[in-house]
RNA sequence: GGACCUUUAGCUCAGUUGGUUAGAGCGUUUCCUUGACAUGGAAAAGGUCACUGGUUCGAGUCCAGUAAGGUCCA
């Protein structure tokens, strides 16, 4: 057996064992019906990701999640891939290409998206082998990408269906607008930002009553061009004679109409309201009602256009915006300027002020909206924190259409062909809904050359919605038997940030409860057989959902995933998110090389409590590491301490253990592994990966190392404790090793193979078997409790005497001498653990015997004790010390003494709490006697 | 404006259904290189559990309110 090291290097322990595992497949995940299934799909990274601390939180959950479920013996699957990204990964490459000072226009569409594949070949998805690093066994084989073929087919067939059913509509509708990106957003791509800027009172000339004004306010008046109307609340007194009178708009000057509208708030400025319909939601929706004809004044970029009159064409939107001030300055028109707190929407990914803009988009109307909410209320799928739920289902209730189209090249490219030489701007409902004009299928209209393919492609989560079924081979049902569709679906857990909760979290679970479950696949099937487009498609506006018609069987079916755990965001010490432009994040392979995976895994696990946003510390990481160096040097030292044995197996090793010969000790250790084992079952549970990480700390290094291991080294020289000893430690490092693994994978692996728990070829990561509490208690070991208490009163008296001479300004290590006085019951403990005490104490000698008055003295729960010391003691100082304590005790036994003299509290406590109180009393006052005797002995 | 979260030691956080004198890691101070580990050991100092009320024999814990900070939605 090769020697163990003074210290544990991790780097090339995590190497080999990486490869060794990848060698021999451990990381595969196969449909088994002899197994219960345990499967966790990764939320896909994007292809143009790389390792983030983030990422490693995320991702060590899911491992930690997916090898403890195959050391309960489950059949494990953890399945990994990446997101194509639409607008990042279009960005990397177009910045690529402006080194080379071109755009994607010169390369044409199909150039350039040889490039993009080219780029993903060569870059992407370099993420996927930082996780490696960091220890993932996700079961490569099945590496999914949001673009493969496959892939991509199912979600132009979901696209296909759902227009068939009519949840898909095209429509010219305001869209969130990314004047950078030159494509629309979803609404939850927008990031409102409080925005100090001006807001500008400006008034409009009536026509007919020259003189005389009506005043608006507005923070863009570079859109003033674009005003058809000035609309007034029909109700606002101050108004009802003015509405159908002309105004003269003050940019572009024109008569426009003031209109009244019930949308108006009466309440805001002067209550009348400029409308733009083509720059704002509202005002659309008015100009709607009064047939007025919006007026776009700005091209795609958000520069001004033609429209804006000569004045402004041209310029960008916010010089465009000055200007225009000046302009009503010179006017007459500007009435005041006031610094104003806007909130304005940022486009998330280009970081500018986004455009309420008038676009033919195409929509999704939501399927499955009802039982989405049903399967999370009725608990079908539990979110943890549960609070989750609550927002997930507020955004439910209130559930908008989805704009899934994008103007933009790398996607799904949209499944409709328009009949050549149609104007697409043009497209009535009628035109939209003929089959001879527009044609939605996956393979396209027969004759190819008479039509023209939609540009748009697909919103990437209109991709990533199907990563649940679609990484699993649906919808072909060959793929989804090769995969084990069946086995592994609905998966376990999904590990994600809440930030996505409507992004993927509620969209997967729509897509789920549309397109999984038996019966759904059959359906279909069924279906497409059937024209893809029914003849007479219902309009969206009369679009009739379907109510729910899923019972809870099938519910349980169709979800995607049974438990949603949601992780805190990391924050830097300031508490700020992690930022690539802040550089406050530290690379994670920096950490990895620095502290080793593992103690990275269990440093990120330590700090990272369920449902609160995490602050990251670095010294957590490296207590991370710390303790892998114990766990290697307690390991060590059982290697040191004697020939191995047989640890070949668990009932191997109980079979070298002989309870007859148990000490308090063994009987203590024993316990807390049982009830640490129970602890950590507990915490799996209950998702509190922290709260277990903590018990095993606690329990290896105090109770093991700092206790046991310290007490077997007396143990150890007696030949008739010896093997005993040594086979509890064998027993209790095999069973951390275990409970650890899904925390530090790599160096768990290496020591038990160094220790003889497992043999060549077999790995603890997939061949061994985690035992359960009750498993463990069923190898008869009586654990006396009465022992385990014991321990803990040597271990209190231990750390009491220790301070008491580090008081007495002996240094642990040093040789003391002491005189014990203590009662017979209390001198037999002592005097049965009288080597370990001595070694634990620094004692020399350790003598029953009268107390010297002029030593310095301690009263402990074992009898009082002794201090010798060459010199005598300070008996002045002695005195002093003794009637402190004295004051202390004093004012704990009036404590005790006042709840016990409590009348109700006598009459209502349990018994237990009334029992322990006058217990606590009874120790309390014979402390005291005991040191008011010390006290008067120094006379 | 609505909803949720947080407030406990110098710092970052635990504290499960209410029950002895409120814990951990880091940091600080003192002592110790003894044969597993100085990535270590032994000890010490450090807390009015944000605030105000209430329920209770008993509140860090339950209830109501206030304040501060944060997140999401509109």
């Amino acid at each position: 057996m090769a020697q163990i090291n003074k210290s544990y290097e991790p780097r090339d322990v995590e190497k080999k064992w990486y490869s060794a595992w990848l060698a021999a497949e451990c990381f595969a995940g196969r449909a088994n019906p002899a197994k219960p299934p345990y499967s966790v799909v990764i939320p896909p990274p994007n292809v143009t990701g790389t390792l983030t601390m983030g990422h490693v939180l995320n991702n060590t959950i899911q491992d930690v999640l997916i090898r403890r479920a195959r050391l309960e013996g489950r059949e494990a699957m953890w399945l990994p891939g990446t997101d194509h990204a639409g607008i990042a990964t279009q960005t990397v490459v177009e910045r690529e290409l402006r080194k080379e000072k071109k755009t994607r226009h010169h390369l044409g569409r199909e150039k350039f998206l040889e490039r993009v594949w080219q780029w993903r070949d060569e870059k992407g998805g370099i993420i996927l082998q930082q996780l490696q690093a960091l220890g993932a066994s996700c079961d490569w084989s099945r590496t999914q990408f949001t673009m493969d073929p496959r892939y991509s087919e199912a979600v132009l067939k979901v696209f296909v269906d759902l227009y068939a059913k009519g949840h898909i509509y095209r429509g010219k509708r305001m869209v969130n607008w990314c004047p950078v990106s030159l494509t629309a957003l979803s609404d939850e791509e927008v990031i409102m930002k409080p925005v100090k800027g001006f807001i500008w009172q400006v008034r409009y000339e009536l026509v007919a009553r020259p003189g005389e004004y009506i005043t608006v306010k507005t923070t863009r008046p570079e859109t003033i061009p674009g005003d058809v109307a000035i609309a007034v609340h029909p109700a606002d007194p101050r108004y009802t004679a003015l509405v159908g009178q002309q105004v003269w708009r003050p940019l572009n000057r024109t008569p426009i109409p003031i209109i009244a509208d019930a949308a108006v708030d009466q309440a805001f400025g002067s209550g009348a309201l400029k409308i733009t319909p083509a720059h704002d939601q509202v005002d659309f929706e008015i100009g709607q009602r009064h047939g007025l004809p919006p007026i776009d004044v700005l091209h795609p970029d958000a520069t001004l256009n033609d429209l804006a009159g000569p004045e402004l064409a041209g310029l960008e939107r916010f010089a465009g915006r000055k200007k225009a001030v000046e302009l009503l300055r010179e006017a007459g028109a500007l009435v005041q300027e006031e610094v104003y707190d806007n909130s304005v929407g940022y486009s998330e990914r280009a970081d500018v002020p986004i455009e309420p803009r008038l676009t033919w988009q195409w929509w999704l109307k939501y399927p499955r909206v009802e039982e989405a909410k049903a399967a999370v209320r009725d608990g079908h799928i539990q979110f943890h924190p549960e609070r989750w739920s609550k927002v997930y289902l507020h955004w439910l209730d209130g559930i908008q259409d989805w704009c899934i189209s994008r103007q933009l090249w790398w996607g799904h490219r949209i499944p409709v062909w328009y009949r050549a030489g149609l104007d697409k701007e043009k497209l009535t409902p009628a035109d939209l809904a003929d089959p001879a004009k527009v044609h939605v299928s996956l393979a396209g209209p027969a004759d190819k050359t008479d039509w023209v393919q939609e540009d748009d492609v697909l919103d990437t989560w209109f991709s990533s919605w199907l990563w649940p079924q679609a990484t699993l081979g649906w919808p072909d049902r060959d793929a989804m038997a090769k995969a084990g569709f069946d086995c592994f679906y609905p998966t376990a857990t999904l590990v994600t940030g809440p930030d996505i909760i409507f992004f993927w979290v509620a969209r997967m679970i729509m897509a789920g409860l549309e397109y999984t479950g038996s019966a759904a696949v059959e359906g279909r099937e069924a279906e497409s057989r059937k024209p893809e487009i029914a003849s007479e498609r219902p309009s969206p506006s009369t679009l009739d959902l379907r109510p729910s018609t899923l019972s809870a069987e099938e519910l349980r079916r169709r979800i995607p995933f049974r438990h949603v755990y949601f992780t805190g965001i990391i924050r830097d010490a300031l508490g700020r998110k992690m930022s690539k432009s802040l550089g406050n994040s530290p690379d994670p392979l920096d950490l990895i090389a620095k502290y080793g995976a593992d103690g990275l895994r269990f440093g990120i696990i330590s700090l990272a409590p369920q449902g609160q946003d995490i602050r990251f510390q670095e010294d957590r990481i490296e207590s991370g590491k710390n303790f892998c160096n114990k766990l290697w040097n307690a390991c060590r030292f059982r290697q040191m301490s004697g020939d191995m044995a047989d640890n070949s197996s668990l009932s191997a090793i109980m079979a070298r253990i002989d309870p007859a010969k148990f000490d308090a000790d063994d009987h203590a250790i024993l316990d807390r592994l049982f009830s640490t084992t129970r602890t950590v079952d507990q915490a799996f549970g209950q998702f509190e990966f922290s709260a277990a990480v903590q018990a095993l700390y606690g329990f290896f290094w105090n109770d093991f190392c700092d206790w046991y291991v310290e007490v077997s080294k007396s143990k150890l020289l007696d030949p008739a404790t010896k093997d005993n000893c040594l086979a509890i430690q064998d027993l209790v490092l095999r069973q951390a090793l275990l409970l650890l693994h899904p925390f530090t994978p790599f160096i768990t692996e290496e020591l038990w193979h160094l220790l003889g728990y497992g043999a060549d070829g077999k790995f603890l990561m997939r061949d061994a078997r985690l035992s359960d509490a009750s498993h463990l208690a069923g190898y008869g070991f009586p654990v006396d409790q009465a022992a385990a208490a014991q321990v803990a009163l040597l271990k209190a008296v231990v750390s009491q005497v220790r301070a008491f001479k580090a008081e007495h300004g002996e240094a642990s290590s040093k040789a003391s001498a002491f005189v014990v006085e203590a009662g017979d019951a209390h001198w037999a403990v002592l005097e049965a653990n009288l080597a370990k005490l001595k070694r634990l104490l620094g004692a020399a000698s350790l003598t029953r015997g009268a107390m010297s008055p002029t030593a310095p003295a301690i009263v402990t729960a074992c009898g009082s004790w002794n201090l010798i010391k060459q010199l005598q003691g300070d008996p002045a100082a002695e005195k002093a010390r003794l009637a402190k304590e004295i004051e202390t005790i004093t004012r704990h036994i009036a404590g005790t003494a006042a709840r016990l003299g409590n009348e109700a509290f006598v009459s209502k406590a349990p018994p237990a709490v009334l029992e322990g109180a006058r217990q606590q009393l009874a120790d309390q006052q014979a402390k005291k006697a005991e040191l008011e005797r010390l006290l008067a002995a120094l006379g």
